[in-house]
Formats: structure tokens, C-alpha cells, sequence
DNA sequence: TAATTTTTCGCAAACGTTTCCGTTCCGGAA
DNA sequence: TTCCGGAACGGAAACGTTTGCGAAAAATTA
């Protein structure tokens, strides 16, 4: 079938050994201008393209890095993996990428075959699930470093999120300036580490303001449907309706918004909605979502970079946690349109 | 760093040739049962892992499948990617993933990687720029095979697509049905191969309903805002409204719903409107959207099958087209709510 | 001019497999 | 007893690179 030219066809065309032809397109110092020039000539000629099996057997690295996400069907993961991908390619990696499907199992099988086919790192948010934590501990003795983005594992590791707290505390003071007081918040799952994060940044917010915290947080989940059954639970037990909700992330303030909606509420003036992490939604619901836009691509960008640090070192390099910071976008579902 | 254990550790701790130890791993008729076993339970204890790249430098192949898509921000591309991974991951094949950006050079750029990689095949979808169809032959020329889902090019090779031009055909019949004479197409961009169909499938519903189809297509593109501007056009336009839009895909089909809305118009009442393609947005937009469902997972299983056919047969096989069948998910904005 | 250094290159081993070709050992047929 | 054939295994080459070491040629210094 195909049938490469090598470095010895080069060697062969001008008369040299396979050594010098490797040194020369290597760019190493101790090969003379004049031949490295017409190696490299010859070698576009022949259209030479380096056999990375038989180069990385040699150097006993891959130049893979593996990516393990719990999905790509959102748009979230996918534009941090356009990140991942613009930082690597300019160092000559790539990626495999794999996705756990929110399922712990998987996860760890998608760990063992990277492992398997010798990445030479990993960037991986983790399941909704958790509790692997023991064995990314072991992957990453057994030689292949990680880094996490966005879900993070409570161990010692480097990792890139946004600032949680902050920017969940921005969004609940945009709620606080715009004359909200009985603020809700649907809370993520509750073994996900961002999930007492915003919830904390929720709670800084109203306590500033000099509201109570205590009994505000209703725990929802992660999808649409989530957000619909909790908001639904609260409008059912009938207790007075919050003026504001501040949702986990963009499908549960979808799902409270549809349970909102179908009880006749109108938003934002009976209740004002805000969602967190932006994603493709956000200005297709109605009125549209206030949300918080999270960085995605410089996540990606910003785990590639600490990986690659990790690879170039030397030695061994202290984990190292990144914050990135977001931004709120005010639209209709906070602030009705004048 | 990582100290792997190869074949030689394994014959050494059993006093055995490395040939031996391969042999056995590989399950060779010329290796004694016993042997084997022994072999076999000795890899398991050292944790035995074959080294990929010394494997693929005999072997002349890497056992890794390309993938290019136009993106994976939205949720089709990754639900195709997931049946692919499926179907690859029981033959064993891995696959490198990389995004096109809906820019022609991107994908050139992609595809150069990929070969230099030396990827054992390529499964894609083109770029809605077209144009690259000279680079396919040659990159197939080379030997390396590829297969085309849903967006495909038009010269002659392996290609799985649904059947666009039925699914359009019911998805306009159901329009018909529900009693609308003055249905309008907003179409896809001119150089998707896609876009021809869905318009022939269109018009052969509006004929077969005794409908004059001239003059009912209107270029509108893939995005939100083509949808939008285009259905903004026609409202400026002062022509008689018409009382049903089948738009060439969902984000189409949503701006256009915005632009009616913006403009006054109840949905469906007024206007029904029918998209193409359901994506995570069709329960989310209001009224919720009527659409074709694509067989996304059972279109990238389709697509590795024919690729992996390729890959194992012995000579030369001749391209084949899958056609898929599609559902018609029928919501609210085409059908009034009871 | 001789001695020494520098430049430039080739040889050969190595990376971890697979596989072709032998070799040894055995039982059975002649 | 000799010969043959098969079973089970080892030796070694090969895949396409990289790289340490040494050697020849050129340039510098004494």
C-alpha cells in the first residue's frame, strides 16, 4: 500500500549516511550548512515525512495528549478543547480525544487505554460522579502527568477554573443591585467540586447585602430536567416564590424557567433568572438568559500550557492551580428589556 | 519516567526467547499450551503493556482513525463522533479527532497532519466552503482511505448520509397535512451537497400536492442569523407572507422564528415552521420545534463500518452509499398546542 | 612544520516488536 | 538401526529513527 520514503532513501539520493541525513533535519550544530540544505531540499523533494513510530520508539514519548471529557454534546467542553488544541498544536502534540459520558466506569477505562498507548499527559474534567480520585493518584505515579480543568479532583494536582465564588457572587450582586431580595439558589450535585463553590459565592453575596443565606439552596443537578423538578418542588410546597433564582448553570435556569413559565410566571418581573457558564442556549430561551460567560477556549488554552511545563521539566514541578476570571452578560431573564 | 516492561522482561524472568514470549502473546500456533500460559501469567503480574509504536513500526500501520469535522460546538458532529468511537473502539482502533473550523484551509491542514501521522484512515465531513475535492483524491490516491458522512463531497467515494431528500419530502408532507398551501424553503448554503437535496425533497411534496415549487426557495445558510436575515428579507420585502417555513436546518429555522416573532407573528398560527436535524435547541426555543431527527449515533457507526471494510480487505473496494432513515419529531411550532 | 583543536561526518547500537529461518528433540516408520 | 517429519523453540534481521563515540579532514596554534 503506501509506501513512505525514509530517511535512508534521502541518505541513499545524496550519497551520505542516515545519521547525518537525521542530524541535518534535526538541525543539529555539528552538520555542515551546505549538505543540512540540500538534505532538507531533497527531503521536500522526495516528500519525506518522519515516521513518528519509529521516532518515538526511539524517544520513548508519543507526542499524544490524551483529553478525557464527560461529554462533548454541550458546547462547553468542545470550545475548551478548541483551546486545548490551538495551545498544543503549537508545541507539535496532539490529542486523543475520549469522553467519559458522565460515567465513572468509562472514565477509568478511557484512563487505562491512554495509559495503554503511552500519552504523555492527560487534561481531563472530571465525571459528575467522582471517586477516582485514588487512581488518578496512581496514574500520575505510575509517570503520566495530569491536569484538570473546570471538574477537579479534591487532590494535590494542577488545575485551571474560574473563580467560582467570585464570579458566582457577581452574578447574585447584579440580582441584589436590581432590587431582588428573596434569592434562590439551584445548586449543582452535591459531590462536584464547583458545586460548594458557587454556592459559597452565592452566599458571600447575600450576606454582604445583609440578607440571610440559611435555607436558601436547593440542590437541582446539571440538566434541564433538573432545574425543572427543583423549581417545580418549590413552587408545589407553596412557599412564597423567590423574586430571583441563581441557577447552577445555564440548562437548570432553563429547566426553572420552563416550570416558572408553565405556573404562569412571568420573567424577569416575577422572577428574575440567572444562569452560570454561557453556552449556546443561552440567547435561544425566552427572554433571553443572564449568565456567566466562562473563558472556555483560555481554560483549554491555560491546562495545555501548565501540562507542556510539566513535560518540558526536568524534574518534578509542584502542582500549580490556575483562576481564570469570566464575565457576567446582563440580558432579558434578569432585567426586563425597557 | 515511566520504566515500562517490554517482551524482554518477560522472557528473561522465564528463561525464554523474546520470539517466544511474542509468539505466545500473540497466541501462535507453533507455542505450547503450557508455555503460553506461562507467558500469559507472567505479563498479567509485570503488568505487561505492548509498546504501540514498536508494534506499529513492524507493522507499517498506526491503528488510528482521523476524524475531521466542520466543529463540535454543536451537538450533531459529537453524537456522529460517538457512534464512530463506538463501532471503532470493538475493532480496536483509536482516533485522533481535529475540527476543520469550517474553513477549507483548516481542513487541508488537518488532513496534511493526519497523513503525516500516518493515520490508517480518515472519516469526515466537509467544510461548508467545499472546494477541496482534488486533495481528497490525491491524499486517497496515496492510500490512505477515507469515508464521508453527511457532508460529502461529490466525487466518487464511500459516503453515509440520510436520506435528505425523502426526510424533506415528509417533513414538508407533514406541512401539507396540516393544511398550509404557501410554504417557503429556506435553503443551506449553494456548495453543500446537502443543500440540493433538502430542496429536491421540498419541491417534490409541494408538486405531488399540486403546488407550483418556483420561486418558494430562498437562500438563507447554517447559522442563527442566516435564518434570521433571511426571514427578516422576506418580511421587508412586502410579499404575502407565507403560512409555513421548512428551514434548511434548526438554527435556521430558529432565526427565522425570531425574526416572525420580532416582527409580530404567532408560531404556528401564523406561520408553521419545520427544521432539520434536531439538535439540543429544539426543546428549548418557544414554541417547540417540529424537526427532523438524524440517526447521529447510527450514522458514525455506519461510517466506521464502511472504513473498517476498507481497512480489511485484502484489494481494492468500491465505494458504497449508505443511506440512513431520519424521524420527524413534531412539536409545537408547527401544530397549535390543544 | 608539527601539534592541537575544531568541524563534519560515518559506524553501530539501541528503542520494542514481529517474523523468517533454522535447530533441536522427539516419536514413529522403514 | 536409520531416516523422516513434526512440534517447540531460539537466533537474528528488520521496521525507521536517534545518538554516543570515534575518525578523517580541515583549520588553528605553537
Amino acid at each position: 500500500m503506501k509506501n513512505h520514503v525514509t530517511i535512508k532513501d534521502i541518505a541513499r539520493e545524496l550519497g551520505i549516511s542516515t545519521s547525518t541525513v537525521s542530524r541535518a533535519l534535526s538541525d543539529a550544530w555539528d552538520v555542515k550548512r551546505e549538505t543540512r540544505d540540500k538534505v532538507l531540499e531533497t527531503a521536500k523533494k522526495l516528500n519525506y515525512r518522519p515516521n513518528p513510530n519509529a521516532r518515538n520508539l526511539q524517544n520513548k514519548h508519543t507526542g499524544i495528549i490524551g483529553i478525557i471529557i464527560p461529554e462533548f454534546v454541550s458546547s462547553f467542553f468542545p470550545n475548551v478543547v478548541l483551546g486545548i488544541q490551538e495551545e498544543l498544536a503549537r508545541e507539535n502534540y496532539r490529542m486523543i480525544i475520549s469522553q467519559s459520558n458522565e460515567n465513572r466506569e468509562q472514565e477509568l477505562e478511557n484512563m487505562r487505554v491512554m495509559e495503554e498507548y503511552l500519552v504523555d499527559g492527560i487534561i481531563m474534567s472530571v465525571t459528575n460522579e467522582g471517586g477516582n480520585e485514588a487512581e488518578y493518584r496512581n496514574l500520575m505515579d505510575r509517570g503520566t502527568p495530569m491536569v484538570f480543568f473546570n471538574r477537579c479532583p479534591s487532590i494535590k494536582v494542577s488545575k485551571v477554573l474560574i473563580n467560582d465564588a467570585d464570579m458566582a457572587e457577581l452574578a447574585v450582586d447584579h440580582l441584589i443591585d436590581t432590587g431582588r431580595r428573596n434569592i434562590l439558589h439551584l445548586g449543582g450535585p452535591v459531590n462536584l467540586s464547583i458545586t460548594p463553590m458557587r454556592a459559597e459565592g452565592f452566599a458571600r453575596a447575600l450576606t454582604k447585602a445583609g440578607l440571610d443565606p440559611e435555607g436558601k439552596v436547593r440542590t437541582a443537578g446539571i440538566f434541564i430536567k433538573d432545574g425543572r423538578e427543583a423549581m417545580q418542588r418549590i413552587i408545589d410546597s407553596g412557599e412564597p416564590l423567590p423574586d430571583a433564582i441563581f441557577a447552577f448553570n445555564d440548562p437548570v435556569a432553563i429547566g426553572a424557567m420552563k416550570a416558572l413559565k408553565a405556573a404562569g410566571k412571568r420573567i424577569p418581573q416575577d422572577v428574575a433568572i440567572v444562569g452560570f457558564s454561557e453556552g449556546s442556549m443561552a440567547t435561544v430561551v425566552e427572554p433571553q438568559l443572564t449568565t456567566v460567560l466562562q473563558p472556555m477556549k483560555e481554560m483549554g488554552r491555560e491546562a495545555a500550557r501548565l501540562l507542556i511545563r510539566q513535560l518540558k521539566a526536568e524534574r518534578h514541578v509542584e502542582p500549580r492551580t490556575v483562576y481564570l476570571d469570566a464575565t457576567l452578560n446582563v440580558r432579558d431573564s434578569s432585567v426586563a428589556a425597557e
